[in-house]
Formats: C-alpha cells, sequence, structure tokens
DNA sequence: CTGAAAAGCTAATGGCTTTAGCCGTCGTGT
DNA sequence: ACACGACGGCTAAAGCCATTAGCTTTTCAG
C-alpha cells in the first residue's frame, strides 16, 4: 500500500474544499478520509481529531481574512478604509458562505486561535486608528462595526433576506450609517 | 408501564430545558429522552425527527421573541420604540443566550416558520413605520438594523468581545449609530 | 543495511438517529 | 360493562460517526 502522502495541511486542504462544496454540516472525518483516498483513522496520524481539524480550519480562514481585509484598506485612511473593509469583508462572505460560516466567533477565547484572531482584530482597529479613534473608543467602534458586518454577512450568506429587495442596496445603507454615525465626524 | 403522558409540546419543552442547561450541541434524542423518562424511539411518537424538534424549538423562540418585542414597543414610536427594540432583542439573547442561538437565521425560507418569522418581522416593520419609514426604504432598513442587532448579539453571546471595556456603554454607541445614521432626521 | 519513526490499515467500541414491529393502556361507542 | 381500535410506550436492530488499539509497511537516517 502506497503512501498517501498526507499531511495536516493536506487534511485542512481537503476539509475546506468539502466544507465549500457541502457546508460545515458535512464536515465529517470520514468524508475526508474519502476525499483523501486513505481510511478514516489515518487521520488521526494528522490531526488529534475532528474538533482540531475545525480549529486549524478557522485559523486558516481568519488568515485568508486578514490578508483579504490587509491589501483591502492597503493605501487607504479614513472612512475610506472602513469601507474598503465593509466591502471585502463581504465580499469574502458571499464568496465562501460556508468558509465564512466557519470562522469563529470568539476567537481570542481560544488559545489555538487567538494569534490569527488578534492579528484580524489588529487590523481593524488600525482602520480605525486612521480615523482617529484609539483606546476605549476604538474597541467599542470596532465592536460596532464588527456586529454590523458580520451581522449582515451572516445573515446574507443563510438567505436570510429573504424579501427581493436589492441588497447592495441595504449595504450602502450600513455603510453610510456606519460612516456617518459611528466615526467621529472629520474635520480636516 | 404506565404511560408518560407525553405530548409535542411537552418533547419541545424538555429540548428547550435541555439547550437552556447546556447548548444546542447538547440537543439530542437519547437526552431528551433521558429526561422526559421515555424510550428514544418512543419520542418518534410524537416527533417526526430531530430535524423537525429543531423547527418547533426555533416556533417557540421566534413566538417569545415576538411576544417580548411586542410588549417592549407598545406605546412607544419613533427613535424610542427602535432603542426599545434593540434593548429588549439584546437582552433576550443575554438572558436565554443557548436558546438565541436556536433562531434561525432565514426563518421565511422554511415553510414551517415562515409565518412565526412573518410576524416577527411584522413587528420590526411596525416600529420603523412609526419612524416615517415603508415600503423598499423600511426593508432596507430593517435588514441593517436586524444586522447590527443580530451581530451585536450572537458575538456577544459567543463571547466574542473578549476586550474588558464594558458592553453596555458599546450597545448604547450601536443604539446611538442607528438612530443617528439610520433613521431619518426627525422633524416634527 | 538496519532499525526505528512515521503513516498506513483493520477491528472494535460506544453514541447517535432512525425504522420496524410488538404489546399494554385508554377512551369510546354499544 | 365491555370490546376494540388508536395511541403511546417498548425492544431490537441497522447504519453512520468519532475514536482507540494494535498491527504492518514504508521510509529514511546513520
Amino acid at each position: 500500500m502506497p503512501r498517501a502522502g498526507l499531511s495536516p495541511a493536506g487534511v485542512v486542504d481537503a476539509a475546506l474544499a468539502l466544507i465549500d462544496e457541502q457546508g460545515p454540516e458535512a464536515l465529517t472525518l470520514s468524508a475526508v478520509a474519502v476525499r483523501t483516498g486513505v481510511a478514516t483513522p489515518s487521520l488521526y496520524k494528522h490531526v488529534r481529531n475532528i474538533s482540531e481539524l475545525r480549529t486549524l480550519i478557522a485559523q486558516r480562514v481568519m488568515e485568508e481574512m486578514t490578508d483579504l481585509v490587509g491589501t483591502a484598506v492597503m493605501g487607504r485612511g479614513g472612512p475610506e478604509a472602513v469601507i474598503a473593509l465593509m466591502r471585502v469583508w463581504r465580499r469574502y462572505a458571499v464568496e465562501h458562505p460556508f468558509r465564512y460560516a466557519a470562522m469563529p466567533p470568539a476567537p481570542l477565547i481560544d488559545p489555538a486561535l487567538a494569534e490569527a484572531g488578534g492579528r484580524l482584530l489588529e487590523v481593524v482597529l488600525a482602520v480605525l486608528r486612521g480615523c482617529g479613534l484609539e483606546g476605549g473608543a476604538a474597541v467599542h467602534t470596532a465592536r460596532c462595526l464588527r456586529a454590523a458586518v458580520h451581522g449582515f454577512a451572516v445573515l446574507e450568506v443563510a438567505g436570510g433576506f429573504g424579501l427581493s429587495e436589492d441588497l447592495d442596496t441595504s449595504y450602502r445603507l450600513l455603510e453610510k450609517t456606519i460612516v456617518d454615525g459611528l466615526l467621529p465626524a472629520e474635520n480636516d
């Protein structure tokens, strides 16, 4: 029996492909085993258990998100950067709905996710710093921003906005609300 | 063997108690069976399968939410009603975190939940009507309001706001942002 | 070339959902 | 009073999942 040449990263790759195609429900070790051409118990050589696999997936997704947001806000500042962040966040969710759903709501709580989560948070705080927000005010603002963006993304991805009105229009309203109501007035 | 006197509602009661105590993960038919003093397969006399049980739970939760929001906004109008809605929504989520998590993001999609979901939506739209919003504008506004409130609730309940800043302060900022930025200016 | 670590595998356990089929209980109509 | 049918309970069993144990094979370092 030739080796399959698997590795932890390979397992995560297969798991992500599975999630992308069939949703988080479909993430089972036996499905991953089939996809990697290996017997289920063999996966335990690369991953401690399914819970650790989920953690690794969450890490990946958060890293992707951090990269995406990071490059989107690069070269921008102030409200413009906030809008860029909001757009790219929603776009990721819409383009990878199941992957987005695999993003943990409380990464900082889990030691294994704290680092990746912290990096993402850092990007958000940097954007807010560019709007003149620091310290406690920045934290409160970041929470509201995150609540709005994440709430919209979750609901859109789940099909929670059932009525026929245009979603882009709704989101533009959210962007405007955030920029006008949440950020400090610009006085340059 | 004396009868247990079970009914669909009784099964849902037990399931809700279970969820309240141990979270949605713990919702298994065998746990419900233990709690109701019955063998697992007996539950199938009252509930078609675990998926239907989840639907029934979601109905209950949405009804509770509708009642709560309905009475909270009663006798209020305009932005005051919006703030009352936001407060009671968050309070429900914090007081019944697991129950809140059992609320489906897209009830209108599921025929079995469309009615309960529609009633809740109606209450929200009525509140917005009191702010002078109708038709398409009301829908877009409702989406943003829901995104913000739901997003905050989900994240708070999951422990997603890890930093030490006061959560009530953050939420007040969100309330202010919504009222100032999302609702049409008052000119009475 | 040898030996040990790494990476497979099969077998087996225990939990969960679900179906099938059996039996006692209860209320209703006679 | 009672017979009977519907209903609500039960056991048995199948099938899927995660996980563990223990065995074999491959690989690679020395």
